[in-house]
DNA sequence: TGTACATCAGTGAACGCGCGTTCACTGATGTAC
DNA sequence: TGTACATCAGTGAACGCGCGTTCACTGATGTAC
């Protein structure tokens, strides 16, 4: 339903893409943050079946390559979308309170990447490169969901797979939010670059 | 002058804030957007000066404990400041677009980071552990400013610093942005432990 | 098959609000002679 | 030292605009008998 006007935050926006008086988005949605949990939810929806698609159309593929194939959807995903991008990852909206039921749809594309890195694990379990200073840290600070997303996979590259979620995500935004205008010239190239150097942390070599 | 509204976006917001009637702000400022580049140029300086204070406080320990002094002090900073950090790293505000004189403040904390990388580099110029596959594809994309802020450092290494820069914004972001509750519990252990690994991605081991 | 009524999707006018911006003004401070 | 004038920092009312939200309404579609 609200599918259309997806890229706007305001209520009467939303109304204006869908050809709507804007008084006819309220047979729809009772209030103005119920209407923009709909677009979230929806937002990640799309991006986590993007991101599925992705990991089933690279599944016969080694995993740096899935890796590749997952992140560049990812980013794909988020230049087509750059509003709804925004929406997700920018500067949350003043006054709003994600409610409870946005936060599974939000976990569908961080699930892909941990299904990615555990399968890698079980099939070649000590083949990841480790550093005994990161091991011992481990008990400074835990992680909480993760224990139920990457069975089995030690600490250490649960704690990497948080970092490579986070470097790609930390990229997109710096690129599409402008930063690295002036700096990186061929962001696509780059960003390939970047996805292989988080290959090396949490996949085996 | 308008060091006490950076909080707010709108004019009037920050009129209120320094206990101003709203008009009182076209003394100082001819437009609503002059009046947003003021506000991100303090903040970038501001911002820029407490990574070099914590860089000049941390001048004579080894490079790690410098990475992780210079990263810890712009996570203090963006976490004492949540709403310049939003301003400046999170969705740009709509139909805004930043004028030359912010970039040269924007790039003091980079800079920090660069300089950091670059005498740990020249002290120690071979020991940073690499790979090779990544050299081979650096040949397809190309940093261009960063030319002048590394010298004599190598493409493989500017590109990793490059990923450090975007490994803390990007795990700021998405802590100040929520996207780690429910996943990461202390998260300032955890930054510790993100930072630790890019050391080992840039500085010599 | 035809009439009566309920449901539904959407309209359009109106509200109060905060916004950026303008404009004529006030009153304090500084300067000239 | 005192008066006259210019400069300056800020006031307060007003403007048009887009916003979220309300409310009584209209007209098409579906259901009951």
């Amino acid at each position: 339903m609200a599918r259309h006007g997806a890229a706007g935050l305001s209520l009467r926006e939303v109304a204006r893409e869908m050809n709507l008086v804007s008084s006819a988005i309220y047979r729809y949605f009772a209030t103005h943050d119920d209407l923009l949990s709909a677009l979230i939810v929806d937002a990640y929806n799309d991006l986590g079946a993007a991101a599925e698609r992705a990991a089933r159309r690279s599944r016969a593929k080694d995993p740096r390559q899935q890796l590749q194939a997952v992140a560049g959807s990812i980013r794909h995903w988020a230049t087509a979308n750059p509003h709804e991008y925004a929406l997700l990852y920018g500067s949350p909206v003043p006054g709003y309170e994600a409610p409870q039921f946005t936060i599974e749809p939000a976990t569908r594309v961080t699930q892909v990447l941990s299904d990615l890195v555990t399968v890698a694990w079980h099939d070649h379990p000590h083949a990841t490169s480790d550093r005994p200073e990161l091991a011992m840290r481990m008990s400074m600070f835990e992680l909480a969901a993760l224990d139920a997303v990457m069975p089995d996979v030690p600490d250490r590259i649960r704690a990497r797979a948080l970092m490579v979620w986070t470097q790609i995500f930390g990229f997109i935004s710096f690129e599409l939010f402008g930063h690295y205008v002036g700096s990186v010239r061929n962001a696509t190239a780059y960003f390939v670059v970047v996805v292989d150097e988080c290959a090396a942390l949490v996949l085996p070599s």
